[in-house]
DNA sequence: ATGGTCGGTAACCGA
């Protein structure tokens, strides 16, 4: 079974790359972010056609997350009870006996500024819905773009960074307690290539040169971790013509699905 | 080379 996470930057100009890997990967489920189109303007027939259900929370202009899979979604949350927010980012639901949490974590903007303050608020409240989620359901994947390096070693230059949003002290204790919820982060369950990153910014031809930053994530319960065979990052859909900026990124588990 | 590029939307904001 194939689980997988891609921040699209616009699923209405991304939607014939989102099909195609579908086709070239076959995962069984499909986590996007950042889709920036309302739920009545989201292309499920295609997706239909191509073989997927789909769950959307979506808005005009920015944010907007959605649920892929090949087999039924069921018991969708898109609005925890402690997150009370018009900003559209979270859907979770459940496949088979997974219960899966697409997250589309806020950028934060500046360290110190209003948005940087409200990502470290939403990731605290984020942290209590995931426990409660854990709680009803051992098989637990939570993925997405965490926008959090969470090491030194996730970032092209990491002294540049030093303290920059995507790498501040505190998004990384605010991500490491998500890991403390019994989650580990698939990607680091496997050597890696050294320069292993989901993120480059448009500017200064940041990919060519492989400057980024490993910010989308796939973290998993002890009962997936048993399962997961491997965790990859997969860069041909940056090296495409009109790219998102950010890269796919998979894990393959020891189940069918 | 201390800037640079996208997407959405309609002058700039967000990333």
């Amino acid at each position: 079974m194939k689980i997988a996470s891609w921040n699209v930057n616009s699923l209405r100009v991304r939607l014939p790359q989102v099909l195609a890997w579908l086709e070239i990967q076959r995962p069984d489920v499909l986590a996007l972010q950042e889709t920036k189109v309302p739920d009545a303007e989201f292309p499920a027939g295609a997706f239909t056609s191509a073989g997927y259900h789909a769950l959307c929370n979506g808005q005009k202009t920015y944010n907007g997350v959605a649920l892929l899979s090949r087999s039924a979604l069921s018991d969708c949350v898109t609005d925890p009870p402690n997150l009370v927010d018009s900003q559209r980012r979270i859907v979770a639901a459940t496949v088979g006996d997974i219960r899966v949490i697409n997250l589309y974590v806020p950028n934060g903007s500046e360290v110190g500024s209003e948005k940087y303050q409200y990502k470290l608020d939403w990731l605290e409240k984020i942290s209590d819905f995931l426990a409660s989620e854990r709680d009803l359901c051992p098989q637990l994947v939570v993925l997405g773009d965490f926008n959090i390096a969470p090491e030194d070693r996730d970032v092209y230059d990491p002294e540049g960074w030093r303290e920059q949003i995507l790498c501040s002290t505190l998004e990384r204790q605010a991500f490491q307690r998500l890991l403390d919820l019994k989650l580990s982060d698939a990607f680091r369950e496997f050597e890696q290539p050294e320069g292993s990153y989901t993120w480059w910014d448009y500017r200064a031809a940041a990919f060519r040169r492989n400057r980024g930053l490993r910010i989308d994530h796939i973290l998993v319960s002890d009962a997936m971790k048993r399962e997961v065979q491997d965790c990859r990052v997969d860069i041909e859909p940056r090296k495409q013509e009109r790219p998102s900026d950010h890269a796919p990124i998979y894990a393959n588990f020891c189940r069918w699905s």
